[in-house]
DNA sequence: ATTTTTAATATACAATAAACATAAAATTTT
DNA sequence: AAAATTTTATGTTTATTGTATATTAAAAAT
C-alpha cells in the first residue's frame, strides 16, 4: 500500500547564528552532491520516527557543534512544491543563537561561519530561511534579551550594546542603552572588569536566567548550577 | 524502496475563530471514525504534492467555510511521536480569523461552532493547538489591528472594543480606546449609523486594508474593489 | 607628563499610556 | 407627554516611558 500523503519527506534545518569577529554569522556546510552541489546549505537533516521536531532540531544542532547552552526557537515550515527540485521535502526550520565561546568548530573547506551580510551561493531557500531568522530574531530582541545567547557568558555592556545593533541593524545611543540594559531583569552585575585589553577596564555582566515562551521558544542548558 | 523517512505523514489543521453571541468561538468536526471518535476536532487534511502548506491550509478552510476574506496564518508546527496513537502524523497547523456575517455553514451534529472557553473533549492535541492560536492571536493584537477581521465589515467602536476585550481577556478604558483606535492607520469613519438597534444609534466605522508580515501572515481576500 | 582611547554617568524634553465623569440621543416605561 | 433607562460620545490631568545630548574617569601609549 502507497499513498500520495507518505511521499513527503520532512526535515529539520538549523539557522545557527553567532557573533564573531563584530559580525552575525550563521554555520554552513557545503553540499558534496547533487542537487545544488557546491552550494552551501543550513545544516538539517531528516526527522526520525521516534523524535519530535524539537529533538531533531537539536540532534541536528548537536551533531554539528557539540553546544549544550542555547536559544532555539521552531521559525516556520516551508513547504513550497517546487523548493526541493526532485522531491517533495518540507522543512520545518529552526534558528539557534549560540556563544561562539562555546563552540568548537573544526572550520574547514566542508563546515564554517558565514557572515550574514555577505553569503555564498546558497542551496535550496535557505537564503530566505536566513533572512527569516534573522527577523524572528529582532522581532524576539523587542520582546526580550535574548541578544546575551550570542554573547560571551560574562561580557560589558558595549558588547551587548554591540550585539544589538547588529541585530537591530542600527546606531543605539549610549547613555539610554546602559539606563535600559541595567534595568533588564535578570542582568547581573559582577565585581569583575576586562583585564588585558586595551585601555580603560569595563566592568562585567551576566544574566541569571531567562524567562521564554514556553511554546515557541526553548531554552536548552545543561549548565551546572552554581553552589549555593 | 521504502525508508524511514517516508513514514510520516503530514496534514494542515487549521484553527478557524470568529466572534459570535459575543464570544470567541472555534469551528469544530466532530470524527466519524477511531482514534478519538466522537471527539471534536479542528478542520484539517493531508497536505498534496501539488500544493504548498498555505495552499492546502487555504483549501481546508474553503472545504468547511468557503469564505473568501480571511486572515491566515501559519501558527506552528507539532511533531510529537505520540501525538497520532497509530501512526506518525506532523501537523503544520494555522489558524483564521473569519467574519461570522461571511460564513454560512450548515450547523449539524458534526460541525459547528463551539466557544473556546468551554471547549467540548478534543481529539489528538487540538485543544493545545487551539490555546496555542489564542496566544498567537492576542500577540498579533499588540501590534496590529487583526482584531476587526472578526467583526463585520462595517462595526461600531463598542463593538471593536468587545473583539479586543475578549482577544486580551481584560476590560479597557472606553475613552482610552476609542482615543486610540481612531488613531489607527487604515480605520475610516463611515457616514452611516446602526439603526434598528435599541437607544442611541452608533456610527459605524470599517478597515481598508492591513499591511501584514508578507512572511508569517497572509491575508486573502476576493471582494471585490468599491468603485472609484 | 601628555595624548589617546574606551568606560561611565544625569538631566531636560517629548511622546505615550493611564486614570477618570458627564452630557447627548434614542428607546422604554409610566 | 414626561420621566427613566440605556447606549454613544467626548477631554484633561497625571504618570510613565522614550529620546536627545556632553563631560569626566581610568587606563594605555607615546
Amino acid at each position: 500500500m502507497f499513498n500520495e500523503t507518505k511521499t513527503h519527506e520532512i526535515t529539520v534545518d538549523v539557522v545557527i547564528l553567532t557573533i564573531i569577529n563584530n559580525a552575525i554569522q550563521v554555520l554552513l556546510v557545503k553540499r558534496l552532491n547533487e542537487p545544488f552541489k557546491d552550494k552551501w546549505a543550513i545544516p538539517g537533516g531528516y526527522v526520525r520516527l521516534s523524535e519530535n521536531l524539537d529533538q531533531a532540531a537539536l540532534r541536528v544542532l548537536k551533531e554539528r557543534t557539540n553546544v549544550d547552552n542555547i536559544y532555539l526557537e521552531q521559525l516556520y515550515t516551508f513547504g513550497d512544491p517546487l523548493r526541493h527540485p526532485n522531491s517533495r521535502v518540507i522543512t520545518c526550520a529552526y534558528f539557534a543563537l549560540v556563544r561562539a565561546e562555546d563552540i568548537k568548530i573544526i572550520s574547514s573547506p566542508e563546515l564554517g561561519w558565514h557572515k550574514v551580510s555577505d553569503l555564498p551561493p546558497l542551496a535550496f531557500d535557505h537564503k530566505e530561511i536566513i533572512q527569516y531568522s534573522l527577523k524572528r530574531t529582532r522581532e524576539r530582541l523587542e520582546i526580550c534579551p535574548v541578544a546575551y545567547q550570542l554573547l560571551n557568558e560574562k561580557f560589558t555592556l558595549t558588547e551587548m550594546q554591540k550585539a544589538y545593533e547588529l541585530i537591530m541593524d542600527k546606531k543605539l545611543d549610549k547613555r539610554n542603552f546602559r539606563k535600559k540594559a541595567l534595568a533588564t531583569e535578570g542582568l547581573i552585575e559582577l565585581d569583575e572588569y576586562t583585564k588585558s585589553s586595551s585601555k580603560r577596564p569595563a566592568r562585567l555582566y551576566t544574566f541569571e536566567s531567562i524567562k521564554l515562551d514556553s511554546k515557541r521558544a526553548h531554552f536548552i542548558s545543561n549548565k551546572k548550577k552554581e553552589k549555593k
